[in-house]
DNA sequence: TTGTAGGCGTTATCAG
DNA sequence: CTGATAACGCCTACAA
């Protein structure tokens, strides 16, 4: 089955008996065409259905009107159960709409993809490059930028800080749990701590440490990796270590949530005996039983605020080298 | 500042030594090219940071090499707690990158959005379209096949029904389960349908509705969006209508867990009193009080299968104008 | 095996 | 206000 012949702009032109540039002033909205001319264009475009070709367009303008967002993980491990993702792509989604841009999705787990990625942003497909969640110091952002790509981080990156970014306040979110825990006297305060690999994981655990240490408690830690089964584990392992602990901040939903079931597996009541706090806000933490107090990140408004970024910085404005979102703590029943 | 120009093709052969074609040739591989001069052009290449300009190549080519997944769904809806998109996405991408095409992700939920993804697909900007889970009877990807694009659906379209798709089986799956429900002694079997617009609705509860009365068993329906809020509501309408219920099949599972939740605030034990079984297999389903007896559909698979007829479709290959895949009870503890 | 030259569909720069 | 006419960067017969 051959692919219809679409129609060109020559023969938009042919039909509309003008000239290809007028036709393209037409279809771009130029205003200083005259309304007889611009009506007969119309109309053959319409009775054509002529759709301009992308490719040829941008090879002159050098503009895609499109935009990349890379997500560093392997594909797998992307779209688990805690919705970060998600969340900013929707929140890019939205801002790119309304810009009238177009998204394209990046996975680049593999070393391949990676590679893949590198090749399709330099090759001058997109016109910025978003970067959600960076694993270590990746160097790819940087070297987009050092390309003249524009580009935007979630998440300050680990390595080189050239790169403008988009983060939450980890550590006064965290430290606000901490002190609630500490508030309501608790004294025992365990922590499921996230990879230590990624700003987020180690900027809730720093939060963590300065809190309990400056109110004279010790810091009792577990490592996780956000998962719900990495949870689980550092969950009984604290129980083990630290069997009279009181209270636990999870450096994730996930992990909070692996924690309830670990605790009253074990014979603990939440909250009663032991209060769980966790860090996110996933939509089923209303639903985890008990319900979670947790402190909130706005994910959705990291993908907005990036993207917004973003923009201004292709459109060649100066932008802030970094921009840091609140978290607040919401309080359901768990502590 | 200023983008760094970035070389071309000229550029490269002039500093080579030779001419533009030759470094086409084995920019793309051509083996018809002497082993010096190859040498001497990826030096070149490496040199100069050349990347080929993709909308120039396109250009010529017709091809593009990565093509488009929509999601015809408002943006604040694809990504809530199902993980049905997130899961499609994945098998999508994993057989995108065996193939070394690109993702290019539209999220279609306005009517502007289904504007701009029919504008950018039929600009020549992709070399195929993947719809996942429509709405009603969208005409976009009969319109799109009309015009040649190779399009592939996941879900059987409710229109017209000339394009290619690839479902679950849902009565199937369904009806597996209600089986189980009534082998295991129950009597009073209630459903929590999904929206009648969506085939995945509309099959599940043909298939209750088949499965029970096969078995002289009354239909007890109550309808639900798939959401957990949705299933809360008409657990609780269910309730009140069919007191003495003991049994639910919900048609997603995060309705299942909204019916879980309602079921024990409501004073029922589950499952002594009321045996609940969802649809999906979601990560969480693992999680819920008690563990969520559910049937299980293979979301990745869908998206693996749907690229690979995709691509098949795009090559010139006839493809089969449907394939089902196969769901599974998983049995836990609610059911 | 390598080079020459034409054209892919648009936009942009000039004249008219 | 409209129409020629060059690019844009690359691929691909065709010729050498």
């Amino acid at each position: 089955m051959t692919m219809a012949q679409r129609p060109t702009l020559e023969e938009v032109a042919r039909r509309a008996g003008v000239s290809r540039a007028t036709v393209s002033r037409v279809v771009n909205g130029s205003t200083t065409v005259a309304g007889p001319i611009q009506e007969a264009v119309r109309r053959a475009v319409a009775e054509l259905g002529y759709v301009p070709n992308l490719a040829a367009r941008s090879l002159v303008t050098h503009r895609t009107d499109s935009i990349a967002l890379v997500l560093p993980e392997a594909a797998t491990r992307v779209f688990s159960d805690d919705h970060f993702f998600p969340g900013i792509i929707r929140g890019v989604s939205r801002e790119l709409e309304a810009a009238d841009k177009q998204l394209v999705l990046m996975l680049a787990g593999s070393p391949a993809g990676h590679a893949r990625v590198r090749r399709y942003t330099t090759g001058r497909h997109v016109d910025g490059v978003l970067f959600a969640s960076l694993h270590g110091a990746d160097p790819l952002p940087g070297t987009l930028a050092g390309l003249g790509l524009p580009v935007v981080c979630s998440g300050r990156p680990l390595g080189d800080g050239s790169v403008p970014y988009v983060d939450v306040d980890h550590a006064g979110g965290v430290s606000r749990a901490v002190a609630y825990l500490i508030d309501s006297g608790r004294r025992r305060i365990a922590t499921i701590a996230g990879p230590q690999d990624m700003v987020a994981g180690i900027d809730r655990l720093a939060g963590y440490r300065d809190t309990v240490t400056a109110a004279g408690l010790p810091a009792l830690v577990g490592y996780g990796d956000f998962t719900r089964d990495s949870g689980a584990a550092a969950m009984r392992d604290l129980l083990d270590r630290y069997p009279d602990l009181d209270a636990v901040f999870a450096a994730s939903d996930l992990m909070a949530h692996a924690a309830l079931r670990t605790l009253r597996a074990a014979g603990r009541r939440v909250p009663e005996d032991v209060a769980v706090v966790g860090f996110d806000d996933i939509p089923s933490a209303a639903y985890t039983d008990p319900p979670l107090t947790t402190v909130r990140q706005p994910i959705l408004e990291i993908g907005r605020v990036m993207t917004r970024l973003l923009l201004r910085h292709a459109a060649g404005e100066p932008v802030e080298p970094s921009v840091i979102l609140p978290t607040d703590l919401v309080r359901r029943d768990s502590a």
